[in-house]
RNA sequence: GGAGGCAUAGCUCAGCUGGUUAGAGUGCUUGCUUGACAUGCAAGAGGUCACUGGUUCGAUUCCAGUUGUCUCCACCA
C-alpha cells in the first residue's frame, strides 16, 4: 500500500466539497498573480441581486465560468474570475418597502438618509447569501477582488462617466414621455417593459363638430386618456375627412375645443381611421402632439390617479375612472359601440403593474453616436457571439436605439451627480458632493433621482478593475475575455457593456460573449415563482453533490440552446460521479508505488499502448472543443472515455496484472492505469473540481492540488496507432463472442474452448487471457488461417468479424434452425452494404468527383464485407 | 407586423466545415451476487433523421417552401 489517503468506500460528496473549498481558498489558488510573461485570461461575472437567490439559471451560468477559468487556468494562462454584486435598485428598493411596510413605516417616515441607512444595513444581512451560495457550487473566483456596484470604486466610475457624457452633450434632461410604474412611482426605459396579451375592448366614441355638423367616430382601448385629448388625428389623405381637417371638435365629458389635425401617422384603413390624440399619456400622440404643437394635458397623478382638474373623476383610479366614463360616455349618448379586442399592455418587468406612458422631467442619454462604434465592433469581430446568430439580435436592438431614460425616481442607486441652482435654475453637473451656483453662489440643490441599475452594470468590466484609475489590475486583465450570459440578458446588459467600454476605455470590453439558454423544467416550462415549478440548486447539491449538478447543467449544452433539468439527469451524473469513485478507489486499492511514471514504451502492453491511445484522442478532443466552447461535447467525450473505455475495458484489462503482484507487467500496469487517471482527472476537474480533487489527493501527485496542475496536453500523451488497432480487434472478437452466447442464454459460468482464425494470430495469442477472463474462454486457440479440422466436430457456432473468424464447439445447445436464420440475416445485410457501396463505386459521377480519401475509403470497405460475407456464406454453407 | 430557434429511438437530447451499417442518457426486454461500483456488469429490441421541392456524384447535414412548436423585437389608436 502506498502512503496516501484512502477512499471511503461510499461516494458522498457533502463529506468533502466544503472542506476542499475552504482549502483552496485558503491557499489562496484563486487570486492570481500578475506574471506578465504569461498571457491572462479574465471573467467578470454577471453580478447576481443582491436580493437575490441561487437560480439553476445562475448555476448553470457559473458552471460554464468555472469550467472555462478552470480550464484556463490550468492551461497556463493567468487567471482572473472577477465576481461581485448588483444592488438592483429598483428590486431591492421595492424589497425593503415592502418589509417596512409590514412594520407600518413609509420611506417617507425615515427620509432619504434613513432610508438608505436602513438600505445598507439589509444589503449587510442579505447581501453575502448569494456569494456564499456560489462558493457551494465551487466556483473559483479571486474573492479579494470581490466588488458591489455601489461601492466607492464603481460609484466613482458612474460619476465620471456620466460628468463625461454631460460635458460631450451626450446625457440631456428633457421632458419626455416615457414608462411610468405607477406602483413603483418611478420611470423605466423601454427595455424594461414587458408586453402581454389582455383581452380588452374597443370603444367607438362620437366627438361631435363644434358647428354641430355632425360628428366623428373615434375608437380606443383607453377611453379614460379621453380628459387629456388635444386633437382628433386623421390620415392627410384619407377623402372620407379631407375636408373635415382644421374644424374643431367638442370633447365629449369636458367640453374643451380641440382641432382635427391631419399626420401621416394615422393609418386609414385601421379602425374608423380617426385617432384620438393624448399627448400626455401615449408616446406615438406625444410625437404628433410634438409635430403640430399641440398642448399637453397630464390628467394623471404619479400613482394613476386621475387629477384634481377633472372634478368628477378627481382622485379615481385609471380602471374604475375608466368605468366611470364609459358610463357617462353612454349616459350622454357619445358611445356608439363596444368591441371585444385583444392587445398587447405594457406591464412593469418588476411589479407587473401596467405601465403609464407620462410625460415628465428626466435625464437620457444619446444613443445614436455611442451605438455606431458598437455596432462596428461586433461587425469587425472585435466581439464575437457565440452562437453567432445572437449578433442578429444585438444589430437589431442597436440599429433601432432610442435614447435611453437613466433616472430612476428611487433611493437606492447611484444619486444623479447634478445640482440646480433653486434660484436662478442653473444647472452643474459635477462629481463632487455639492456645488455652489456660478451665477448666483448660492449652495445648490442636489438631484433627488437615482440612476438606472444598468447605468453602473454597463461599466463593469473596467470599473471593477479600478477604473477610471489606471491601475495594473486594468492594464493587466482588460480587456476581458468572455462574457458568459443568458440570452435574455443581451440589449439590457451586454450591449451597454460593449457601447459603454468603447466610449469609455477606448476598447472591448470582452472579445467573445458566450450565451446561454434557460434551464427548464422537466416538461420544459420556464421556472418561475408564479408556477412553483423552481428547482433549488442547493438543495440538488446537499442531495447530490455539487460536482453531480455541474455535470448535469454542462452535458449536452450547447451555446444558446435551452436545456430541461430533469431528476433524470440529476441520477445520471451522480452515476457517472459514483462510477469514477469507484473505478479510482480500485485503481487506489491496486497501487502500492509511491510514485507514478510513464514507463518506457518497449515495456508497455498492447493494452497499455491502447489506453494511452484513446487517451491521447481524448486529450485532444477536450481541449478542441473547449477552444470551441463546445463544453458539452467536451464533457461527453470525457464521459466516454472513463466509462465505456477506461472501466469497461481497460480496467478489467488490467486486472490480471494488477492481482497478481509478483508478475512481471505488475509495476507497468500500476504505473499506466494511475498515470491515466490521474491525467483523465485533470482533463476532468474544470467540469467536476471536488471529486477529481478529492481522488487526486489519494493517489500519488506531483502538484499540491489538481487545480494548479497542468491541463493535458495531446503531445505530451502518447500515441500507439498500430498497437491500438490490435487491441481494437480483440475487443471487436470478445464482443462478438459475448453477443452471441447471450443470444444462445449460455451461462457465463459455462466456458467453452474458442477458435480463432486469424491473420493477426500474434495479437490474438498474446489476448487470449483476455477471452478467458471476459469472453467465458476456457481455452483459446488460434491459427493464421482457417482449418476445419482444428475444430472438433462440425457443429460450431460460427462468428465472424472484421478480422478474425471466430469458432465455439457448443453442439449440444445449438438451435441449428436459429443459428441458420441468424447467420441468413447477416448474410442479407452484407449483400445489401455490398450492393449500396458498388452502386456507389460504379457511379461515375462518385469516382471522379468525390475527395481520393472518400473513395477509397468505400472500396477498403467494400473489402471488409466480401471478405465477411465468405465467412459467413461459408458458415451457412456447413449448417446444411 | 418583423426576426430567430427547434422538429433525429417511447422520453430527453448529441450529431460542430455534406460521404457514419445514424449515436448517448433514460425507459423497455433478456441474462448476471464476474474479488471498484446493483448509483453496477453483459447482451438485445427500437429511427423512411417533420413534410415537399432544389443544389450536388452524394443531403439527417446546405438552400427554398409547407406544417407544427417555442422565443425575441416592435406595437396600430
Amino acid at each position: 500500500m502506498n502512503s496516501y489517503n484512502e477512499l471511503p468506500k461510499t461516494y458522498s460528496p457533502g463529506d468533502f466539497e466544503d472542506k476542499i473549498y475552504a482549502n483552496w481558498c485558503e491557499k489562496g489558488y484563486f487570486t492570481p498573480t500578475i506574471d506578465h510573461n504569461k498571457p491572462s485570461f479574465t471573467i467578470v461575472i454577471p453580478p447576481p441581486n443582491i436580493t437575490g437567490q441561487l437560480h439553476m439559471g445562475h448555476a448553470l451560468d457559473n458552471t460554464l465560468q468555472d469550467i472555462l477559468i478552470r480550464y484556463k487556468r490550468m492551461a497556463g494562462f493567468c487567471t482572473l474570475w472577477l465576481p461581485g454584486t448588483d444592488h438592483a435598485s429598483i428590486a431591492t428598493e421595492a424589497k425593503i418597502v415592502e418589509a417596512m411596510r409590514k412594520e407600518g413605516i413609509t420611506k417617507e417616515d425615515l427620509g432619504r438618509d434613513g432610508f438608505l441607512e436602513r438600505a445598507w444595513a439589509w444589503k449587510e444581512q442579505y447581501g453575502g447569501r448569494i456569494i456564499s451560495q456560489l462558493k457551494k457550487m465551487g466556483s473559483s473566483c479571486d474573492w479579494s477582488r470581490e466588488r458591489f456596484t455601489l461601492d466607492e470604486g464603481c460609484s466613482e466610475a458612474v460619476k465620471t462617466v456620466f460628468v463625461k457624457l454631460y460635458d460631450k452633450g451626450l446625457i440631456y434632461r428633457g421632458n419626455r414621455i416615457i414608462n411610468w410604474c405607477p406602483k413603483c412611482l418611478t420611470s423605466i426605459s423601454d427595455a424594461e417593459v414587458e408586453y402581454e396579451d389582455q383581452a380588452g375592448h374597443f370603444w367607438h366614441i362620437r366627438y361631435p363638430f363644434k358647428d354641430g355638423s355632425g360628428y366623428l367616430e373615434v375608437a380606443t382601448t383607453r377611453p379614460e386618456t379621453l380628459l387629456g385629448d388635444t386633437a382628433v388625428a386623421v390620415n392627410p389623405n384619407d377623402e372620407r375627412y379631407k375636408d373635415m381637417v382644421g374644424k374643431m371638435l367638442i370633447l365629449p365629458l369636458v367640453g374643451r375645443e380641440i382641432p382635427v389635425i391631419a399626420d401621416d401617422y394615422v393609418e386609414a384603413d385601421f379602425g374608423t381611421g380617426c385617432v384620438k390624440i393624448t399627448p400626455a399619456h401615449d408616446p406615438n400622440d406625444f410625437e404628433v402632439g410634438a409635430r403640430h404643437n399641440l398642448p399637453v394635458i397630464n390628467v394623471m397623478t404619479d400613482d394613476a390617479k386621475i387629477t384634481e382638474d377633472y372634478p368628477a373623476y378627481a382622485g379615481m383610479d385609471r380602471f374604475v375612472a375608466r368605468k366611470q366614463i364609459v358610463k357617462d360616455l353612454e349616459e350622454g349618448g357619445f358611445l356608439i359601440k363596444v368591441d371585444n379586442y385583444a392587445h398587447n399592455v405594457g406591464t412593469c418587468y418588476r411589479c407587473g403593474s401596467t405601465i403609464e406612458p407620462r410625460v415628465s422631467l428626466q435625464w437620457f442619454v444619446k444613443m445614436e453616436p455611442l451605438a455606431k462604434p458598437a455596432i462596428d465592433a461586433v461587425r469587425n469581430k472585435d466581439i464575437r457571439f457565440v452562437p453567432e446568430r445572437f449578433e442578429k439580435n444585438y444589430f437589431h436592438w442597436m440599429e433601432n436605439i432610442r435614447d435611453w431614460c437613466i433616472s430612476r425616481q428611487l433611493w437606492w442607486g447611484h444619486r444623479i451627480p447634478a445640482f440646480y441652482c433653486d434660484d436662478c435654475g442653473e444647472t452643474v453637473v459635477t462629481k463632487d458632493a455639492s456645488a455652489v451656483c456660478p451665477k448666483c453662489g448660492k449652495a445648490m440643490r442636489q438631484d433627488p433621482d437615482t440612476l438606472d441599475t444598468w447605468f453602473s452594470s454597463a461599466l463593469w468590466p473596467f470599473s471593477t478593475l479600478g477604473w477610471p484609475e489606471e491601475t495594473e489590475d486594468l492594464k493587466y486583465f482588460y480587456p476581458t475575455n468572455t462574457l458568459v450570459t443568458g440570452y435574455d440578458i443581451i440589449t439590457f446588459w451586454v450591449s451597454r457593456m460593449i457601447f459603454s467600454a468603447l466610449a469609455y476605455t477606448d476598447n472591448v470590453p470582452f472579445d467573445t460573449v458566450l450565451i446561454h439558454g434557460l434551464v427548464r423544467d422537466a416538461q420544459g416550462r420556464k421556472m418561475s415563482k408564479s408556477l412553483g415549478n423552481g428547482i433549488d440548486p442547493l438543495e440538488i447539491i446537499d442531495k447530490y453533490g455539487a460536482d453531480a449538478l455541474r455535470f448535469a447543467l454542462a452535458t449536452g449544452n450547447s451555446p444558446g440552446n435551452d436545456m430541461r433539468f430533469s431528476d433524470e439527469k440529476i441520477e445520471a451524473a451522480r452515476n457517472f460521479a459514483n462510477k469514477l469513485w469507484n473505478a479510482s478507489r480500485f485503481v487506489r486499492m491496486n497501487l502500492t508505488i509511491d510514485q507514478v511514471a510513464l514507463p518506457a514504451e518497449s515495456e508497455l502492453a498492447t493494452e497499455d499502448k491502447w489506453i494511452l491511445t484513446e487517451l491521447h484522442k481524448t486529450v485532444e478532443s477536450v481541449r478542441a472543443n473547449l477552444d470551441k466552447y463546445e463544453l458539452g461535447i467536451a464533457l461527453s467525450s470525457l464521459y466516454d472515455f472513463i466509462w465505456d473505455i477506461f472501466c469497461d475495458w481497460y480496467i478489467e484489462l488490467a486486472k490480471t496484472r494488477l492481482s497478481d503482484k509478483e508478475s512481471a507487467g505488475n509495476i507497468v500496469c500500476q504505473n499506466v492505469i494511475a498515470y491515466v487517471l490521474i491525467e483523465t482527472l485533470k482533463l476532468l476537474h474544470p467540469f467536476m473540481p471536488f471529486i477529481t480533487e478529492e481522488i487526486y489527493q489519494s493517489l500519488p501527485h506531483d502538484d499540491e492540488s489538481i487545480m494548479i496542475a497542468e491541463y493535458p496536453d495531446a503531445a505530451k500523451v502518447p500515441c500507439f496507432a498500430e498497437e491500438s488497432e490490435d487491441m481494437a480487434r480483440v475487443i471487436d472478437a470478445i464482443r462478438a463472442i459475448r453477443t452471441r452466447r447471450a443470444e444462445m442464454n449460455v451461462a457465463p459460468s459455462r466456458k467453452a474452448k474458442v477458435y480463432i482464425a486469424t491473420k493477426y494470430d500474434a495479437c490474438f495469442l498474446a489476448a487470449a487471457g483476455f477471452f478467458a477472463r471476459l469472453a467465458s474462454a476456457s481455452e483459446v486457440i488460434v491459427a493464421d488461417a482457417f482449418d476445419a479440422a482444428l475444430v472438433s466436430g462440425d457443429n460450431a457456432v460460427q462468428i465472424i468479424t472484421d478480422s478474425a473468424a471466430i469458432f465455439l464447439p457448443m453442439a449440444d445447445i445449438i438451435d441449428f434452425e436459429k443459428e441458420k436464420a441468424r447467420l441468413a440475416a447477416e448474410q442479407k445485410k452484407l449483400e445489401d452494404e455490398i450492393a449500396r457501396i458498388e452502386k456507389k463505386l460504379s457511379n461515375q459521377g462518385f469516382v471522379q468527383k468525390a475527395p481520393a480519401a472518400v473513395v477509397e475509403g468505400e472500396k477498403a470497405k467494400m473489402e471488409k464485407y466480401r471478405e465477411n460475407l465468405a465467412g459467413v456464406t461459408a458458415a451457412l454453407a456447413k449448417l446444411g
